[in-house]
DNA sequence: TCCATTCTCTGACTCTAGTCAGAGATATTC
DNA sequence: GAATATCTCTGACTAGAGTCAGAGAATGGA
């Protein structure tokens, strides 16, 4: 297996990797070029700008200059806070980038016409494949603090899709309890997924003492889906719970969550009777964590 | 289709390209350890490695002057010819390429244990089925002079194989004739598959006059087989003939070669009766072009 | 209000990658 | 044997990519 990642490595670098970009490039210099397509049609940020292609900030603003000065950006001031610097593409810099993008597509053309539509098709496939498992390996669950904006976001994100999904909306207050201090250490425990700098997920863990903890908080992306978050979310919580000793998991969800329940009964959760008086639960499972905890990696 | 391949371009680029070089470089500059990788074990002369990797002499001159100069690599001339500088890797050079390669492990090592089983395994599937099908997209084919050293040593190649083969070995001069001349313009033509250099195949039409012309000299090397060469020789060949007003093919095989006959036939040959008197042959095809050729792209 | 922090910008660097022209040694061809 | 070609090496460049330190403006919190 790892024979097969670094020959695929090494073609892929070769045939698509360097040429890819050189190419693209060409008119101007790879930093600029990179940096005129993140911008995007709607314009962004500076800091944002840094912080996804991971440039120095020194660095980023010599290549803005030089992208000003040619006419394809227009920078601007934030206004909700003046130290930040918005950019945005002129007339000019949006032709530019539609020439960058019609290279792309060129490149994409020059390799699939090298085949025969059944080569293609199956090349298109195994792409996509490769694409959605790598992204899949990109996700890194990881503890935070409930008070994080980034987790209150998360949970925020969470409660508006279950407000649009349950028949009768969804208010928090009328749900059971998960406060701050509940998900935090030692009363329970808040995970985050994260993608490249974006949270895609949460789950968490109430502890009850007894043995016993309640997951909660299970939630995942639309962006992300289909990428196996989820079961990486409840596997890292089952890990986490079995360490703090909590070798019952129990939960409960609303019939209109298909995919959660379906998580649920593949990881081995049993549905069994009633336990809590969640008012928008359907379902209640339970399950019982065996053997040693496998180490975090 | 382009969307795919593009999205794939950008994701892998991302995660597998520049992360992949930059970090297995580490200790040397990109250069250098691509030239240290591409030496080998066994060596090889600097004109060889200059082509492959495409570098300007002076550049190479140089990388190779750093890498002596650290003890990685010995520098000798060759014998037969005292303008070419031959290299080889020392000792140290040798352990530092097992770093290297240790290094490439260990990056796919992390990207695999990011994922589940099942992801690892239809992970590595994808991975092979793209690495196969952009090298597949690498190969060219295009015409060549019967008397080139490159086809001379093809040719020799794929008699070589039929010897091998064939119940009663294979003796070329008690076979139907195909000269030089005899693939060249006007009578016939010989074209080459090439993959990053190498030749990995060809093919040959031989013209009789009457609208008929002969397919000779079908051959693809082994390494490069499964990529669907064998294919794109025999369709390049069609539009040849075409292109010539040669409208039925003919051609005759041996039955050891169970490839090519399942090649023909899904091309769309019809066996026919006999119709030459070849000594090596068993089963005798035939086809006739239809529609006006495609255009060569 | 003051202090620490955040954000961008500028100047001064380093290192890599790569190009170009020509010199000198060696082969090949006529 | 002379002319031409091939191969490597050296010197002199350029441009790109990126780092580091610090200045100045703006913001947020005590």
């Amino acid at each position: 297996m790892v024979d097969q990642v670094r020959r695929f490595n090494r073609v892929v670098t070769q045939h698509v990797g360097a040429l890819n970009e050189r190419y693209l490039a060409r008119s101007h210099s790879l930093g600029e070029a990179r940096v005129l397509w993140e911008i995007g049609a709607e314009g962004c940020d500076m800091r944002s700008l840094r912080v996804r292609l991971g440039l120095d900030s020194g660095y980023l603003s010599r290549l803005l200059g030089t992208l000003a000065s040619a006419g394809l950006i227009a920078a601007g001031t934030s206004e909700r806070d003046r130290r930040i610097r918005t950019v945005r593409l002129t007339r000019s810099g949006l032709a530019e980038r539609g020439i960058l993008d019609e290279r792309s597509d060129v490149l994409a053309h020059a390799l699939l016409e090298q085949l025969s539509d059944e080569q293609r098709v199956r090349l298109c496939a195994a792409m996509g494949e490769v694409e959605r498992l790598i992204t899949a390996a990109g996700v890194a669950v990881g503890i935070s603090d409930p008070a994080h904006p980034e987790a209150r976001q998360c949970i925020r994100a969470y409660f508006a899709e279950l407000n649009r999904r349950f028949d009768a909306g969804f208010d928090p207050s009328v749900s059971i309890s998960a406060e701050d201090d509940e998900l935090a250490p030692p009363a329970g425990v808040l995970v985050l997924a994260r993608l490249r700098g974006r949270t895609v997920g949460c789950g968490a863990l109430k502890f009850h003492g007894d043995g016993r903890a309640d997951v909660k908080r299970m939630w995942v992306a639309e962006t992300a889906r289909g990428l196996g978050v989820g079961r990486r979310i409840l596997a890292d919580l089952e890990r986490r719970a079995a360490v703090a000793g909590a070798w019952t998991l129990c939960l409960e969800t609303n019939r209109t969550l298909v995919e959660a329940i379906g998580l649920y009964r593949s990881a081995g959760y049993r549905e069994v009777a009633r336990f809590s008086n969640e008012p928008y639960a359907h379902h209640w499972f339970e399950k019982h964590l065996v053997g040693t905890p496998p180490s975090t990696s």
